[in-house]
DNA sequence: CGCGAGTTTGAAATTCTTCAAGATCGGTGG
DNA sequence: CCACCGATCTTGAAGAATTTCAAACTCGCG
């Protein structure tokens, strides 16, 4: 999930206030005066190797974790041995919300790549949010984005054929790439097939057919996970289009 | 959505302090002391008739609302005319979360039936959650749990059958009963078979036929929109146990 | 150079949808 | 009080989309 054209800066910064993630992240909308105290809010920062998780289902909520570096996808295990991918994260998103309902994390959240998060402590952040009004609003906007991103996502699986949600998907990640000032038309998919199924609501054969025929029709070009998007117009007609089915 | 049991009290309560509601809202967790300084949170109610929108998409976002009385779905539509329901609200529940994001609405919320709901200014919400530190947690608790339900119906429209699905929602339904002091086993659905099927992510007919086939089987015995359960736990086994498909 | 994980592709099987017709229900007006 | 109407629901049969099964291919890596 990282993008091809620009280099991400790897320098380790611990503060909000020195981060460039700035922008998309929870600081975001908080007066300068108010950035600093912040930062006893980020202490800690953690390094999650490729495949490994940052949290599992059923250990007890006390964190959230804001991505640094790399990324990450979150599932859900069925007892029959079903998983659900219920999450693609990039730089700068927030995991672990799912945690405050219950005081258990309700899903996995695995790295896939090495990557770095911001330990956010939620009883810390409730404090801060309580006192810095522009902090607590942010953190409403995130949460709120959450559900509203999930709900297309129900848009999604509940009514779209298998050739929409690619396109859907491609073009999502396409929009937070441009957003974290990569290339818009070229990136590097983190995931395999069998990821993106699941998340869409597809099995990977189905899923690498749709490539197939995306390529076929000189919408995309395909290389294993390297993607280019050639025609992003004729793609997002696709979504649009197709007759109601399903 | 009305179960067939008990009677729900049709007294008008104004305030938080006096309402019976109070375990499922936003009051909960809230020492007796603060309580009543949430009942200038909730001044206003608003009476919603059968079939008429609470807000609307796109809709400048004030407020969230708190159910009274009645119910509602809430769903988004596509340019090109699908519909996709994306949850059924009961009692106790909260909507309108999904506006503060962009600070627009992002979805339909639509009365069932007659209904009636607490207007909760957005603003003051912030303003009380600053504080009282057991209001904040909870507004959180409430919108972490919405986004929980809307993950675990992710897994449920991305790898279950149409069977399993209408299982899982029967059951969900019976469960948000029971904690409404309504029968379990026997409950009348305030949606059509099609509301049922946008929100599965099926078409009508298959809601129908599976409604069909659990008669059959003696799982439910179903009379148009009176449902009686009659075997939870082989309804419960049908979700966990069909093969891993799709 | 070969191995294994991940991917692609084909053909058959399955599930769900589509199309179509009939049944049922609640409400309305004669 | 009863017949009728529209909306909703049920059921059947044919069709379509996706899955399943199977085999072959690609790429990175030891």
């Amino acid at each position: 999930m990282k993008a091809t054209a620009p280099v991400t800066p790897t320098v380790l910064k611990k503060s909000c206030s020195q981060c460039n993630l700035f922008e998309l992240c929870l600081p975001l909308g908080i007066k300068d005066s108010d950035i600093l105290r912040l930062d006893e809010l980020v202490a800690v920062q953690r390094k999650i190797k490729r495949q490994q998780p940052l949290y599992r289902t059923g250990n007890p909520f006390e964190a959230i974790y804001a991505i640094r570096t790399g990324s990450f996808k979150s599932d859900i295990l069925l007892e029959d041995g079903r998983e659900q991918v219920t999450g693609f994260h990039m730089t700068g998103e927030i995991l672990g919300l799912d945690g405050i309902s219950t005081g258990l994390y309700s899903c996995n959240a695995i790295a896939l790549e090495d990557s770095e998060v911001c330990v956010i402590s939620y009883m810390k952040l409730e404090e801060l949010a309580r006192a810095i009004e522009g902090l607590q609003h942010q953190f409403h906007k995130v949460m709120s984005s959450e559900i509203v991103s999930d709900h297309s996502m129900m848009m999604l699986l509940g009514s779209m054929h298998a050739n929409e949600r690619l396109a859907a998907f491609l073009l999502n990640l396409s929009q937070r790439f441009t957003a974290r000032g990569f290339s818009p038309t070229e990136f590097h998919l983190r995931m395999t097939r069998e990821e993106i199924g699941s998340y869409l609501g597809l099995k990977l054969e189905t899923v690498s057919r749709a490539f197939s025929f995306f390529q076929k029709e000189g919408l995309i070009s395909v290389q294993q996970k390297h993607i280019r998007i050639l025609d992003s117009d004729r793609l997002k007609k696709l979504i649009q289009h197709q007759a109601s089915v399903r």
